[in-house]
DNA sequence: TTCGATCTTCACGATTTCTTCATAAAGGCC
DNA sequence: GGCCTTTATGAAGAAATCGTGAAGATCGAA
């Protein structure tokens, strides 16, 4: 899960940070609204976490920009406590949920879990063939046998079941699993490796099920739609 | 999703060739006003950038143009940020949206995915006859039946599929296909050898459907609008 | 800090795909 | 039918891509 957190104040934004990647959230932050914007364009998050008062464009701007262009990424506001009437326009706009500031992490933690979870759009089990993964528990099956896997192989996964039917290029999958850490220009093939090390997991039981992911040569790979 | 973006600052035509292609826009390029014109009545794009300020032909003119001839691609204008006139000229004359430079790649973005998104949504697939091409999952099917591709023969079909009912000459062909690899002044042959192979793939189950991409001689290839 | 797990980088072989080239076939024009 | 231009084709060498094992780097928990 990507989550993106604006706010100004980076004593709070880094406190947030630690604590939401502990919870094994990949997170990754903008300090004004601007370079929230450019990031929300550039990559695809599934929540975003947006301060009303911001330099350079408030939160209300951006999230009427993104909704403009058509993104429906489930927005959290955090606002200020008395704040009741941007918190009204932000709702207008689209929001799906606010937070009065001071707030516990709890609090924090509950209402994302929330979002999360919510519309049966954002499904919390996808699945093909005998192979099924649960983003909640972030577990994943092969014929309701559990498979262990490593982080990045997990995310790897997620993005392909996400795009199921999909072809989905090696920029792609770099730019939303490693996000800002991934170098453009890196000449690695660190997604063959671990596409490779992925397909070995999934055939462990002697299936031939690494075809499950299919290598589109020349673009990267899919994971195709089940008839 | 082919994107012909016309301006005659180099530098900045590089700078948005590289951002969007590197979001899957397939994009070419004209730095003036009539090579644009060219184009755009050579080949079908789903979105044009253009800038106003334009040598041998102004923006405008381009967009005027167009309309009489009955193109309702989705032109989205690039202005200097005073130019209220011109942005309002253009409105008239069937633009579809305006941004005043400087922007930033985060509000084009926006206003791209917009105007792609608004008439309804794109073709993912393209048919002609019994031939059907997946431009989402890169397949295609003859009478139902998968057909491998290669890279380039997908892409010169997904070409000849959009540009469905008229002629397509070769150069045309290898600007798209191979984009600034294209050495314009090769020599060779390259282009009908893939056609061939193409070819020889969509006859494979013995019928005579090689006549789907038909020969202009001295042009190029065509694949017929069906009847 | 240490240790084990995970991630990244690298080099190489197997394979596929692309380009080039020579020649054959086909089309158009007289 | 000849003659010239354009297109089709087969084959071969060049280039690109993918999968892989293994080594080193990095991370994280004890």
């Amino acid at each position: 899960m990507n989550i993106l957190i604006v706010d100004d104040d980076s004593e709070l934004l880094e406190q947030l940070q630690r604590g939401l990647e502990r919870k094994q959230y990949r997170i990754e932050t903008a300090e004004n609204g601007e370079k929230a914007l450019d990031k929300i364009f550039e990559i695809t998050y599934d929540l975003i976490l947006l301060d009303i008062m911001l330099p350079r464009m408030d939160g209300l701007s951006v999230l009427r920009h993104m909704r403009q262009a058509g993104l429906n990424t489930p927005v959290l506001m955090l606002t200020a406590r008395g704040d009741v009437e941007d918190r009204v326009k932000g709702l207008d706009y689209g929001a799906d949920d606010y937070l009065a500031k001071p707030f516990s992490m709890a609090e924090l933690m509950a209402r994302i879990r929330a979002l999360l979870r919510r519309d049966g759009k954002r499904n919390t089990v996808l699945t093909a063939g005998p192979l099924s993964l649960n983003t909640i528990s972030r577990t994943v099956t092969l014929d309701n046998v559990p498979v262990s896997l490593t982080s990045k192989e997990f995310s790897i996964l997620e993005f392909l079941l996400h795009n199921k039917g999909s072809a989905v290029s090696r920029f792609n999958m770099a730019e939303h699993v490693w996000g800002n850490e991934f170098d453009p220009f890196s000449m690695s093939n660190f997604v063959d490796v671990h596409i490779k090390n992925l397909r070995k997991k999934i055939t462990a039981n002697g299936g031939k099920n690494a075809a499950i992911i299919r290598t589109i040569r020349g673009i990267g790979f899919i994971i195709d739609d089940a008839p």
